[in-house]
RNA sequence: GUCCCCAUCGUCCAGAGGCCUAGGACGUGGCCCUUUCAAGGCUAAAACACGGGUUCGAAUCCCGUUGGGGACGCCA
């Protein structure tokens, strides 16, 4: 394949969905993949919602992804402007060669009588599509309506027959032209329509491979027909099935998260978010599951996409993000979590610094018990804080047990006399200690740990001890002892 | 209602006529490791929607039914 060209075009609603952020993704693998391009374009004629807020949001969630764009906002480009608002005289241009060669016609009617006529059609036979009352106007019917100066748009004359494509994630699939109406490209106030903005901007912006969501299967014979009409090449097209959400209905906010960047905040990692997104509705042909971005970009292939929708499984997500977290190196963890250490209030730049060593040893210890990037915040707060919350049900099960508190005292006082305080001398002092007080191990240990942790659950007790350091083992265990 | 798309474990996928006693992953259960919790290892349960064809042979091809989704705007 010789250098495709695709884009990915978002109206800017303020954030980045999930579901927006995988066609992108698709559209970024199929660009790396085959050495193409990855054009950025920003649908914005809505004119209602659109700001440079807005549009940033999408850019932010992008650009956490790593979606790198190669022509588009803040990128420029030959096929430029990249913002459909600014390139509304090319659509008119559009509309008028179209007019000028008869595939499409002024239309007089206003949107009140079309909404009567349709609420009527509909009422009547259940279906109803425009009558081509205006396309079948006299040159006498139209000079008349020209001298009252009704408004006028532009519809498009769609030929009798069936349009067929070949899609490059469904196959084939075909469409009578009698079940699409003529439908409108320039409305009255002089504004394109969607259909023919994205038609012309694609044509104009060179797109080879229209990559994008399965609701725009139904646009698409219509745009095929502009194409034509336009004399222009037809791109291919490949449909891209829907994210769902557990109910089946299509992924919304009502499932919950689906910004991009709320993932982000939940502390997600780019790149879990990234493997994720990609396994979701699409395939390899193989049994691997964890890929860099480079090996994804390696094996993407628009046909291993399925035709089938997706429903998104957040418990997979967190897999992902486990398996990535395991992998990260201690740099870089350190510099992901230190935005979420510093927001709970436990950062310090010794860690970085003089501390270095006992911070990286406290991360690899909680490295395989974190889902989220916060989990070290939480964790984690037992290392980098002095007051720790104590679970009551735990205190009453391992620390009021008889004569624990005594054990407790008499293991402090061990502990005082250790020439060293680290994980084989701490465990070797318990344990004989138990022996020598007639106690279960086990039991001693349980209770140290909730002294120490507040929980029932922690890392190895013994390297918690070591990395926690003698004094403030010895606060802890003070508190419980005697 | 009309048109279009889709249909394998709870979920995401593999499977492109015999390799399928249907494979992997998440999740779930059990076991191992073990001071708890994770991680890791092993293991178990779990699916070809239904009905007709075609074929020596169908999860795979065709038709229908059912189910799910999407689209039917002078929104994008």
């Amino acid at each position: 394949m010789i250098s495709p060209r695709v884009r990915f075009a978002p109206s800017p609603t303020g954030y980045l969905h999930v579901g927006g952020a995988r066609t992108a993704l698709f559209n970024w693998l199929f660009a790396r993949r085959h050495g193409g391009v990855f054009v950025l374009r920003i649908e914005d004629t809505d004119t209602e919602r659109s700001s440079d807020e807005m549009v940033g949001g999408i850019l932010d969630g992008l650009r956490w992804l790593g979606l790198d764009w190669d022509e588009g906002p803040g990128k420029g480009g030959a096929y430029g402007p990249y913002f459909q608002s600014q390139r509304i005289d090319r659509h008119r241009a559009m509309a008028a060669q179209l007019v000028a060669n008869g595939s499409a016609y002024y239309c007089y009617c206003t949107p009140e009588e079309i909404k009567a006529r349709r609420d009527a059609g509909e009422k009547a036979s259940g279906g109803w599509i425009y009558d081509r009352t205006c396309a079948h106007l006299t040159a006498d019917e139209i000079a008349a309506r020209e001298r009252d100066k009704r408004p006028r748009a532009v519809r498009f004359r769609v030929p009798a027959g069936v349009v067929r494509f070949d899609d490059l994630v469904h196959g084939p699939i075909e469409i009578d032209g009698a079940t699409i109406e003529d439908f409108v490209i320039l409305r009255s106030d002089g504004n394109p329509t969607y259909q023919l903005s994205v038609v012309s901007d694609d044509v104009e912006m060179k797109i080879t491979h229209v990559v994008r969501g399965d609701d725009h299967i139904s646009n698409t014979p219509k745009q095929i027909l502009l194409y034509r009409a336009a004399g222009a090449g037809v791109p291919q097209f490949a449909h891209v099935p829907l994210i769902l959400g557990p109910d089946k209905k299509r992924l919304s906010k009502r499932h919950g998260a689906t910004s991009v960047m709320e993932y982000a905040r939940q502390g997600f990692l780019p790149e879990a978010m990234m493997n994720f997104l990609a396994l979701l509705g699409w395939s390899p042909g193989t049994n691997q599951e964890l890929f860099t971005r480079d090996e994804l970009a390696a094996a993407f292939t628009l046909d291993g996409i399925s035709g089938g929708n997706a429903v998104f499984n957040p418990e997979k997500l967190d897999w992902f993000n486990q398996q990535y977290i395991m992998r990260l190196s201690p740099d870089d963890l350190a510099t992901r979590i230190k935005p979420s250490l510093e927001a709970a209030g436990l950062w310090s730049d010794a860690y970085l610094g003089d501390r270095r060593a006992w911070f990286v040893a406290i991360l690899e210890l909680l490295q395989p018990r974190a889902t989220r990037l916060d989990d070290f915040a939480s964790q984690g707060r037992l290392f980098f804080a002095d007051a720790i919350d104590y679970d009551p049900a735990a205190v009453e099960k391992h620390l009021r047990a008889d004569g624990m508190a005594a054990h407790l005292a008499a293991l402090d006082q061990a502990f005082a006399a250790l020439p060293a305080f680290d994980a084989a001398s701490t465990e070797a002092a318990l344990r004989s200690l138990a022996d020598a007080r007639g106690v279960k191990a086990a039991s001693l240990i349980h209770a140290v740990r909730v002294a120490v942790t507040g929980k029932t659950a922690s890392p190895g007790l013994f390297e918690v001890l070591a990395l926690l350091g003698r004094e403030r083992v010895h606060a802890r265990l003070g508190k419980w002892g005697g």
